[in-house]
DNA sequence: CATGAATGAGCGTTCATTCAT
DNA sequence: CATGAATGAACGCTCATTCAT
């Protein structure tokens, strides 16, 4: 009775699958919007009432697909501030960082195509089937932030208050990967995990202390430069 | 004649501009696929055919939009490319940069709702009435490589190559003038510019060169700080 | 084998009744054509195949809930005219119309629910699933008219020839038993059989006579009395 | 201005009528909730989208279809009722009912189709597309409820009250209407509206008196009586 | 040239019916 | 034999686009 048929399961499981497989395909190819559950259902070689005995509608199904990621995306943030707080007492402040990227890496590897979908829809309005993405997407700004703060509390780092550290890593981290995934030549990838660490709590760090020794060159430091990025905008559809 | 033709581009003018006004907002709450004509024309208290008389469709408009402001942009990277080069005589290398800066806040200023638009939609497929936001994207990112690319060739930075410094920077600003307009306190904004700027042309030279004199504490140099991204995605049933 | 026969027989009696019961409800609260198959095994708490085994489709269904009524029906009747035949000898032509009433009034209280379904539904086009019902309307409305018929070659009566006093009776009854149905307060009902019978063999016989002597007020002189009783129900569906 | 197109107005109540015609066509051959939008439109010869032009939906084309009747109706029992007071200072109680027996004779004669779709319809829950023609059966009865109360109230009948000879009347009615259409050699039509109005007027009073003396035979009065039945529709636009 | 009605393909969804389990 | 998943034809409704007025 526990595994009453066994086929059963099994089909609807496959099935299941054939329809998140075939959707996300389309989802990533056309925009989640734009997709419509004929092509679903032709994708994954079903029949169109099947897809409404296991989603209730397009965002049910796109739900279903960010679900996973989002638990795990989620907990790595919950593990990632948990070992904040103990780092403090030992003093080691990287190493938490540092588990949570390769938590994440994790996470990318493990769901690359929901991770692809998530870095389109992401942003935008909270609407119709984009909405579990966008969510997600609060989710994780929420969860760069609460590390940011509990860093900045514990006085691990000196570098720009919370909420901005977290947006400028995150901004970075999703296009950096959003380019890797389009193919571009970015750079040494295994080596940005650390990069980007140490580009929160030590170049912010670096720039909060007023430069200590310029007995060398390193007069660039002030050298700031920034590029500014222009705006932009995108809606989505019914 | 004169006069008259006046009337009439007067007239098209009023009428062009009251559909785009509705239609950005529109975009901008609902995402540019869930937005009808209908919609459109309602908003711009319109006839419907009036509107494929100034339009060709939803993606026209779109390309309407975003056309000024991605000329601007455009002018703003070649301008920075232009005075980059001359810098290198120079070896003043923050000027350019920081004109860019400016350039681009400028245009953040002048096309606010347009920008919101592209930071909603300039991520994922070049579909539909998409595109021209895409299109805009992928104009910024290329600018910003190419000038990452001067500046390197000219040997002005010695960071992260390219590529990756622009990724960088495009990343983390646009989603700082995302959550300023969503209303974040993200921090102080008038310095952003300023740290990103060094952000990228010293943060990486810091760490490029290996770290001088670690006499005093600052040991945390090397407490290198990734900041992951996550994404994802899995199919599961409802 | 006659033992475990049994256990299937009563089986499927209990799973009959259960999608019976569950559809009658359904019909009379949404009407017959708005009810879905889903909505009736729902409601009968059976699986949506068990429905296909017992019953062809939603109009053997309603079939079924009307056929018992329509037996007991067609037998009165049949009775009614039976002893109509006889009583031509006697002279006592009110006693079978009365026992007629009586045999109606029995269904009523019988199958109350099948009469609900009559009366919401026996009237229109005898299409899809509410053709079983038209039909029991039918065999209603030749009933009563032969009953009539047989009345007025006995000469009986003098009123109205057959057919109409027949629909008068049959017309008044119906929407009567409908408003006890929906709770309405319609006066004596215990008198009502009578005064319906006397309504048809009497009424219709003074009316007859060409009204012997207009020198008066012609003192009104109410006949009596026939209950004409149906059975009805009928809902729509969506 | 007053009449901007013409052609406009024209083309608008060319096309609702051919959609109402149809609709009601296919509503009286397989009832109303049988029909689909695509057999209306087919029968209409419009396009599918020009339904939702003038009907929000098919209760709307139904409550459309009725309106018109409903009006007439309406108001045939309100010059009824208003003429029955004003006949209680003058005794002349027949008057008044055979003037609205008259009136809805017309509206028969007027709309016969939508009549006919009342018939077909009225009884039964009042769910979807029924409820415009259930809500006519509504005011029917109550109309027909008043007039019988304000008559008991002035004394001009001694039958039974109010509700019950109402009911009477119209379930007599409409099935006598019912039977006319369907082609059923019902009697003596034109004679029909003096005798229901009898059957209430006087076949009621006579009963209520216990039978004066039947030391004589009682000589039959017939009460002039007369059930007015309605029915009616009324196609119109959206 | 503005207007808004007409068109019909297509969308999301439902549902009667079949059939593997 | 009960179950409930699979199927796909419809259904109600929308909408981009065209075109008569």
């Amino acid at each position: 009775m526990a595994a009453p048929s066994g086929k059963r399961a099994e089909n609807r499981r496959v099935r299941t699958e054939a329809l998140q497989r075939a959707a996300l395909g389309l989802f990533l190819q056309y925009g989640v919007e734009a997709v419509t559950i004929d092509q679903i259902v032709d994708g994954a070689r079903t029949a169109k009432g099947s897809f409404y005995r296991y989603f209730r509608d397009k965002t049910d199904l796109v739900a279903s697909l960010v679900e996973p990621l989002k638990r795990d995306v989620s907990s790595s943030f919950a593990r990632c501030a948990e070992r904040l707080r103990e780092a403090s007492r030992e003093g080691n402040v990287a190493k938490p960082y540092e588990g949570l990227a390769q938590d994440l890496i994790r996470c990318v590897l493990q769901y690359p195509d929901v991770v692809r979908l998530y870095l389109h829809e992401s942003r935008g309005p909270k609407n119709g089937a984009r909405a579990p993405i966008v969510e997600l997407a609060e989710a994780v700004l929420d969860g760069a932030t609460e590390l940011s703060n509990i860093a900045h509390e514990l006085g691990l780092v000196r570098g720009l208050v919370g909420r901005l550290s977290a947006i400028v890593v995150v901004g970075a981290s999703e296009l950096i990967i959003t380019r890797l995934f389009a193919g571009d030549d970015v750079g040494p990838v295994l080596e940005m995990p650390g990069e980007l660490v140490s580009l929160v709590l030590d170049g912010v760090r670096a720039r909060a202390t007023p430069a200590p020794a310029p007995d060398k060159p390193r007069p660039a430091r002030a050298a700031k430069k920034v590029a500014k990025k222009p705006a932009k905008k995108a809606p989505r559809r019914r």
